[in-house]
DNA sequence: TTCTCTATCGACATTTTTGTCAGTAACGGC
DNA sequence: GCCGTTACTGACAAAAATGTCGATAGAGAA
């Protein structure tokens, strides 16, 4: 059979986009050498030859996963309107960590200690609050508050909702929703 | 040396003892046959002869960890007074999810397909939640949502409230308290 | 076309991890 | 004390996972 030859970039994209639904489907665990290279459809040298080691693949896709992440939450467009920026915000910004991936990520990263790169998310985070949420009715303390507890249940809903809203009979969207109407509230009380 | 010799039980207890400290330091990839043997203070083959496989350690370790978050969720008590005894079921609540290890427990049981064991977690939870905060003034509907809502967010404070917190500049416990401040306010609003 | 560069690969070597087994030793029963 | 049971172990075997290396083959440059 012929064999494919890319770009650098563009094999190191191609593992690494087998890398990441191996993580999302199966686990951390799943991550090795063998089932990475069969899933991207190349030898395990190529791997390697890419990225050094196995451990080398596993740091370039927590990378690569908190870069879109992040790119993601700070893209995120919203009506103009300030009343309903705020809701749209944080339904959005509980959609950019309900795909399976964004949280699973983020209990990986805490699982192996590698907890500190949650920052770049947890600023991303911070941003798009102040940016748009703009909760000017607010304190300093009081921000950070809500910040802090945003993050938390985004990252909470996004790991467990599904699976806890399912145990309980409730469709898996149905997390998301509470979440969002119970920070609102928050917002909104002063 | 002299060899030591345990009853089968206090065998299993001793190794379980060793992979939950393993797990709740290191996560979940340091389960390793040797690791554990090492940390349990006996061969690799005691650790062969009580459980099988090294599969049968996670999975004893899975069922003991399980059974003692259900069974200290249970087991609570509280002040007699119904008032205060919402809000200090609340904060028994997080405490339980605090320790490092039920909600690395979680956590590990989301990543690795086993998350239907949450089953018994949540009907403890929701027991507690029924039994001692009572909230008679909720339609089960509500009431649903609100243990729906309070299982995701003690998971996630304890999982990642300490880590994100110290991002912020906050102290550990306090994703805790802002997280207990929100349920009181929920179970309140009606 | 021919050449150079290097992404790719198969085969092999190394290391790590798991599992087997026969023998040993602690304990309870007699 | 003697004996049977079995928890325990070290040495070894097997399997799995990682990593190395020389050869090959695409792709662009000259």
């Amino acid at each position: 059979m012929p064999r494919i030859r890319r770009s650098p970039e563009a094999s190191r994209e191609n593992i690494l986009i087998a890398a990441e639904s191996l993580l999302v489907e199966h686990g951390p665990q799943s991550l090795r050498l063998a089932d990475v290279a069969k899933a991207a459809g190349v030898a395990n040298a190529t791997v390697l030859h890419h990225f050094g080691t196995i451990d080398g693949v596993q740091a370039a896709l927590m990378e690569k996963m908190i870069g879109e992440l992040v790119s993601g939450l700070l893209e995120m467009d919203l009506p103009a309107d300030p009343k309903q920026a705020r809701s749209v915000a944080l339904t959005r910004l509980f959609d950019a960590f309900e795909n399976k991936g964004a949280a699973r990520l983020a209990a990986w990263l805490e699982l192996t200690d590698e907890s500190r790169r949650l920052r770049t998310v947890r600023e991303a985070v911070q941003t798009v609050i102040r940016q748009k949420i703009n909760p000017a009715d607010l304190s300093q303390e009081q921000l950070e508050d809500s910040i802090l507890i945003s993050v938390i249940l985004a990252l909470g809903v996004g790991l467990f909702g599904p699976t806890l809203g399912e145990l309980l009979g409730k469709p898996p969207e149905r997390a998301r929703q509470i979440a969002v109407k119970l920070l609102e509230a928050d917002f909104s009380r002063s």
